[in-house]
DNA sequence: TAATATACATACATGTACGTATGTAAGGCA
DNA sequence: TGCCTTACATACGTACATGTATGTATATTA
């Protein structure tokens, strides 16, 4: 029995490699040209292969997207999602978010969500299903972190905690894709717009 | 010679009417379904007309595009520039775009940018030389203002001001595009939005 | 080693939306 | 009032991308 160790890679092997590779790529593409824009011929051809190998691993052009759309959402949680549950304090864990949120922001897959949402706002759609789903599961997040920090005290009241959450959400991304995640003050921006949005005073300076 | 105010339409009277109509119709496609979703036979039906319509007063689908970015870019000149100037204060002024901006987003065809500006991102398009061109307008003027705030001590440093007067624009669009312009909140949070990027303390409980 | 299943490539069919060419009615000018 | 131009509708051709059907090489199993 041949594993991902051996010579000779076994059939499962070359599947696991061909359908990230291809998921890869159309994550790539996806957050470049959006959905409707993103041609699959090109997609295979980045992986590597060609639409046949493409057409095997997934049902369609959706199914593909669909499946792009949960594994960002999956490397997020593990990359920055992950960061949150490090720190004690509300507030630090929703800093830690941010900052983990910019630098994910640097890897082009992490624009996915944005450079489709507008195609399917509004539709009844697979896609946007998925995206409401995992968006709901973050503003969810954000705004238990609120919450919290609003009963420690150290945040001070304001609009309502899930309002909070999904503008905190809506601007970090916008921020993000404007700054295209080059800068080095992409974390600095990213935790004044968190303080902002909670009503923090500035950061003291270091 | 028979103006708007006569009977009987002039012909320059039926051009105009009929392109306004259509820019408007294209502004609210675009700002739903981005560039390559947007079907133009759905554009000149939802004006009233017909594609023949269409292609009679913009020479292509880019073109009628390129009208509606600028168009929208006008508008917004006319309806949230224009409070900038009112205000002698920069920090005032930033506040009052920020607002303004909000406001402005309440309408449909405000996330016209934000909503092809990805399909465009990376290629060598004259829609993204339109829309470069367009926020690099806007980006100078709020970097002047935040200039004017740092040489008046009312904004204290930090990273770039190019750089802050992006994020400024990017995190205000990100945000009104999550709360869809609805809530009475966005006000408020695009204001606490700009507080946080320049490094102001919180605004004083009224 | 023969037989079968899997991974992938190639070839074909279809639909859709753009752009253009042509036709028709209404306004402008002599 | 007759001719010409403008505003719009209808009809046609075309290109492109998706999805499917078929073909081929590599791996698995007996």
């Amino acid at each position: 029995m041949a594993t991902s160790e051996s010579l000779r890679p076994t059939q499962a092997d070359r599947r696991a490699r061909s359908r990230s590779a291809l998921l890869e790529a159309a994550a790539r593409g996806l957050s470049r040209y959006g959905y409707s824009n993103l041609v699959l011929e090109q997609v295979a051809n980045e992986a590597g292969y060609t639409r046949g190998a493409l057409y095997h691993q997934f049902a369609s052009k959706e199914d593909l997207a669909l499946a792009v759309v949960w594994w960002v959402a999956g490397e997020w949680g593990k990359e920055v999602g992950s960061l949150a549950l490090r720190e004690d304090d509300p507030v630090d864990a929703l800093f830690a978010l941010a900052r983990g949120h910019a630098i994910f922001c640097r890897r082009d897959i992490a624009r996915v969500r944005m450079a489709i949402v507008t195609e399917f706002s509004g539709r009844d759609h697979p896609i946007r299903h998925a995206l409401d789903e995992i968006e709901a599961g973050i503003i969810e997040r954000i705004g238990n972190l609120i919450t919290q920090a609003r009963r420690n005290g150290s945040v001070p009241p304001g609009p309502p905690v899930k309002t909070i959450a999904a503008g905190l959400l809506g601007g970090l991304e916008g921020l993000m894709i404007q700054l295209s995640g080059q800068g080095p003050h992409d974390t600095v921006l990213a935790e004044r717009l968190v303080r902002g949005m909670l009503g923090l005073p500035p950061a003291p300076k270091a």
